[in-house]
DNA sequence: TATGACCTTGGAGTGCACTCCAGGCAAGCG
DNA sequence: CGCTTGCCTGGAGTGCACTCCAAGGTCATA
């Protein structure tokens, strides 16, 4: 049962990100009386983001709609809140809001679309290979030079005490 | 005399970029006649930047003024060149353009702002090895769940082959 | 010498990712 | 009750980094 394909089905991207398969950090925001509701002020001050910029997340879709309280307030769950680390992590990458919606989308559409989320996460992947490659570069840039600094700064002040 | 406070004030920042100290990659595109002049459009081809780009980094104040023909056309130079890999470098390390027309500005003041260009490389390398580990963080998480969705397809692929 | 590709300028326009605003509702408190 | 605080909405505004435009001058080749 754990392992059949109806399994499988229950396992959604959201019960990935939500605890996940390989161990995701415990971290979370649990209520004394058990819930797993954040006003969005409390997301602010978890994500860093603005109430703004959660706000325009939900409208362009990058967020599936939010539950809302009885006077229509935003109640973020931990699922939530997972999915918004995932999307910080992939906006790091430079990816574009667009291809997150492009995920989001996938995501909502259900497990029909597996292989082309695989597909758009194998690319990001590369994507963000090469980056590091292209950073570590120019880290080997920056060595160069600011060694160079260092040494110029040396020698002037070898020059000026002797 | 090479290691004079005389052959220091001689390896300016733009020494320092066109040659180097640490043995720089030796390319560039000679002309046959041994000049080092290079149209726009030549440039656009070596860098990947639009020509609209290399004229309005030039009104900024990213690169200094650049040469022109006796027909007021723009003559790139080596120098030009190395430069624009520096900014290449630093632009795709996520600094605003700001920061490096600051950079500009310090070469340009001359000697005397060795401090702080080096204080502003050393920022920024930092900077970079921050967004390093970012992104390696970001690896992670993608290849988990990368793994997660080829485990899903495997799964699916025995149920229905069975 | 004419054709077309290439270059010049200042200024306006674009796309992205927010960011803010006006106007209003709802809850808690003295 | 009035006041503050927090939240809601649609739509407008912002800042960055380009990107393009109009109108014209230059250059290489046939």
């Amino acid at each position: 049962m754990q392992t059949t394909a109806a399994a499988t089905e229950e396992r959604t991207e959201e019960a990935l990100t939500r605890t996940d398969i390989c161990s995701a950090p415990p971290r979370r925001h649990p209520r004394p009386d058990g819930q797993d509701q954040y006003t969005i002020s409390e997301v602010v001050a978890f994500t860093g983001l603005s109430a703004h910029t959660l706000r325009w997340y939900e409208r362009i879709g990058l967020m599936s709609h939010i539950d809302r309280s009885h006077t229509g307030q935003r109640r973020y769950t931990n699922r939530d809140l997972d999915w918004l680390d995932l999307v910080g992590k992939l906006r790091l990458t430079g990816m574009p809001v667009a291809d997150m919606v492009r995920y989001a989308e996938l995501v909502r559409e259900g497990d029909g679309t597996y292989g082309e989320r695989c597909a758009l996460l194998e690319e990001t992947r590369r994507d963000v290979q090469a980056r590091i490659a292209e950073l570590q570069d120019t880290l080997a840039v920056l060595d160069r030079k600011i060694s160079f600094y260092t040494d110029a700064g040396r020698v002037r002040e070898a020059e000026t005490t002797r």
